[in-house]
DNA sequence: GAATATAATCTGTTCAGCAGAACATCTGTC
DNA sequence: GACAGATGTTCTGCTGAACAGATTATATTC
């Protein structure tokens, strides 16, 4: 169970109670082990997640997955170039606004990524190989839940972090 | 408690079911809401981690502090640059070692790491929204769990995510 | 039909990770 | 004690990605 382990902490040992550090190091943690993971695969993980949601139904424009997984639209241009070049997914004029382009993986990109989540799911055991099955759901549980309140703000707006203290601090 | 709240998520979304994608969500907001609290620190919540570091007894050397919070060594060479031109820790030789470098908060440093550690948590504060404080508690626990394990395996080994799965697929 | 807004692309800049070299210092061996 | 190799820090050059701005094609609004 979620028990505090901090005997394994020293006494002024900050940075190991930090979430941000915590955070950094399994963010980085995952990072390597996809990379391994998703080999070849143009992009690597990023490759694996824009591969994700090409098999959206309905499909979804490349802005869009941008936003989704973070990353910029000009770099999507030619992530998306790589993928496309190996046959992987293909872009499509949506025919309801022929500005965006849909993004749809091919039957090749499908069945890369019935491979590729075998592997990617060894790499969240990797960064998750302190904890016990229930631990993991409960950690798999929470993360997601959070990331889909964060997923559904503006991503334009502020995160208003340092209005109260300063307020209070400036009399 | 971690209950599933699955209803949130169409049906064949499975990007948003993805650990990495939840992972780099609250990642990156979590950089924005940080970057925001530190303001005008140099190197933003890197500067951060770096002053948690720095106050460490006994001290420790800058290469030590570049592997915890995952930088490269190049990179902490100028972000210790700019720390110290504001005068917010000290290098020093290391009496037992004078290749390597102590790196020490000042005074001033600490005093600026107390009012940091109060907007940091808010920061932390928004990347959680979504979770009561018990799942907050719960999340942090595991968090730092894994942390700690993937902080004390080697840097230089490889995962090894593929061994088993190509074994299998080559006969 | 003209003005404005949006999706994708292209260009240029900046920052950080990475590899490699240089330099100082330490460790181990003879 | 002298020497060779290892290690910590800094510097240089390269690459990948974020970011801002301009361009083009298409939609929407008036």
């Amino acid at each position: 169970m979620a028990i505090a382990r901090s005997h394994d902490l020293a006494e002024g040992d900050t940075l190991r109670r930090d979430f941000g550090w915590a955070l950094g190091v399994v963010f980085r943690a995952y990072l390597k082990a996809a990379n391994e993971a998703t080999g070849t695969l143009p992009g690597g993980p990023r490759g694996h997640q824009v591969l994700e949601a090409a098999t959206r139904q309905p499909p979804v424009s490349q802005s869009v997955i941008a936003q989704e997984i973070g990353i910029d639209r000009t770099v999507m241009t030619y992530l998306l170039d790589d993928l496309e070049r190996e046959g992987l997914l293909t872009r499509r004029p949506d025919p309801a606004d022929r500005r965006s382009r849909q993004v749809v993986a091919t039957d090749k990109g499908v069945q890369r990524l019935e491979h590729l989540r075998a592997l990617i799911a060894r790499a969240q055991d990797y960064v998750l190989q302190d904890l016990d099955e229930t631990d993991r759901t409960a950690l798999r549980c929470l993360m997601q839940r959070s990331a889909l309140k964060l997923d559904s703000l503006d991503p334009t707006a502020p995160c208003n972090v340092i209005q109260d203290i300063t307020d209070s601090n400036c009399p």
